[in-house]
DNA sequence: TTCCAGCTGTGACATCAGTCACATGCACCC
DNA sequence: GGGTGCATGTGACTGATGTCACAGCTGGAA
């Protein structure tokens, strides 16, 4: 029901900034642009789900993704969070299976999707393309192999240190201490995005807090001791 | 030291036989033998190590390769093991960095090694060859989600029990009972294969020994009730 | 305002995982 | 035969993980 096409907006400039497009001649992006199809997701929809036959991929224009996988417990691992301009579900479309895992969008959200057959013909035409889909299958492959580490490896405390890390790098290099990030929207989505469930992640945060080594305040936290979090996220031994 | 070229052996019938290469001419198959170098491996010989360069990819003529992250503690996770016909580190040779996990020979192993230089040459010559890689790498992916959903939702007793099921599986469609499996060469090789120490897996073999789905015999295993492992090995809820 | 839904923080608890220590068993070599 | 080295089996214990229950808070809707 919210998945209605619109057609009054120009989506040429989006496409022409996904690394895997990127390098295309402005007829091929036109080609490519023709045959898209733009969706619009309101936040918390399913885009696709796991075992579904995979008809496409898709293109981020706004809002996020998430890709995650579920128990039947109901308990949910989320892979990865994509934003505009990735790509998301571009390897299912080569081996002919299903999706590997569901998607759903985080925020309302504008996808591209490109048929299996558009992208199929696409790489056949453009070698370039298809070494693209492939340094960044490269990088997905290496997000998956590092949480599987982080899983089989170290603690949840260890996980929350490092995750807290990483928004602290994309916040930006600011050396010094004080770094102000945002975490997700809830303990709960936290929790799944770094395999656990929300109780651990609530007593991890308070525990951290209690050392010194950060500041709570709602969903926003402030990075006191960079070096200890450092220390936190590393395995012990 | 026992990398040593080896030029008398005739390589071809191996290269043909690799997925990712099915479907090349004559011609093409020799181009690329000609520049495959042989690489002989004594069992548990290292490969290549997690974090070093990616000089090139390799195809597996004989033997059998593990690929695997390490912990700081000693700990080893397998994220799996190739034999002859599969190529090994298709990917990183893309994305221009280092090799995400180590792989080690399991046997003694020849490997056909093809540097970064003609992987690439070759790929963008033959659209064709990069579609089945994007086919190989696809499974991998598969496999590395699924044991991603095997850390975060399940038990050692359920991986054990997966595992079994899925030597069982390999080893022939015998319907009924009584399908006897060949373990890995020891329990630190199997607990590391799914995720785990030695010590639990000699308990759960134990248990589900005495719970009379198998029988225990040195490295080998009758399975008795394939129903009842079939049953352990899907989470509880 | 009041009510309600959803999220958070926390204590108590059951279970699982992993470590350590040690005894046993087996193969291989001298 | 005896010793050495390596793998296994087991018990005891520690700590991490996850579940349940419940209380408090907050923001939005009626």
């Amino acid at each position: 029901m919210a998945t209605v096409p619109e057609t009054k907006v120009n989506h040429g400039p989006t496409l022409a900034k996904v690394p895997i497009f990127s390098g295309l001649t402005e007829g091929e992006l036109a080609f490519l642009l023709q045959r898209a199809i733009p969706r619009r997701y309101v936040a918390g929809e399913i885009v696709f789900g796991e075992g579904e036959p995979c008809l496409g991929m898709y293109v981020v224009e706004s809002g996020h993704i998430r890709i995650f996988k579920s128990s039947s417990g109901g308990r949910e691992h989320v892979l990865s969070v994509d934003g505009p301009g990735s790509s998301v579900a571009e390897l299912p479309v080569f081996d002919g299976g299903s999706y590997p895992a569901s998607a759903a969008a985080v925020d309302d959200a504008t996808l591209l999707f490109v048929s299996k057959q558009d992208f199929h013909a696409l790489c056949l035409a453009h070698p370039q393309v298809t070494l693209k889909v492939l340094r960044v299958v490269g990088a997905r492959l290496r997000r998956l192999v590092g949480i599987i580490e982080e899983l089989s490896f170290t603690t949840v405390r260890h996980r929350l240190a490092s995750f807290l890390l990483r928004l602290a790098q994309k916040e930006g290099k600011r050396a010094s201490e004080g770094i102000q990030v945002a975490l997700p929207a809830s303990n709960q989505e936290l929790a799944s995005q770094i395999g656990t469930v929300r109780e651990l992640v609530s007593r991890n945060l308070s525990r951290l807090q209690a050392e010194g080594m950060l500041q709570l305040d709602g969903r926003h936290v402030l990075i006191l001791d960079l070096k200890a979090l450092e220390e936190a996220s590393q395995a012990s031994e």
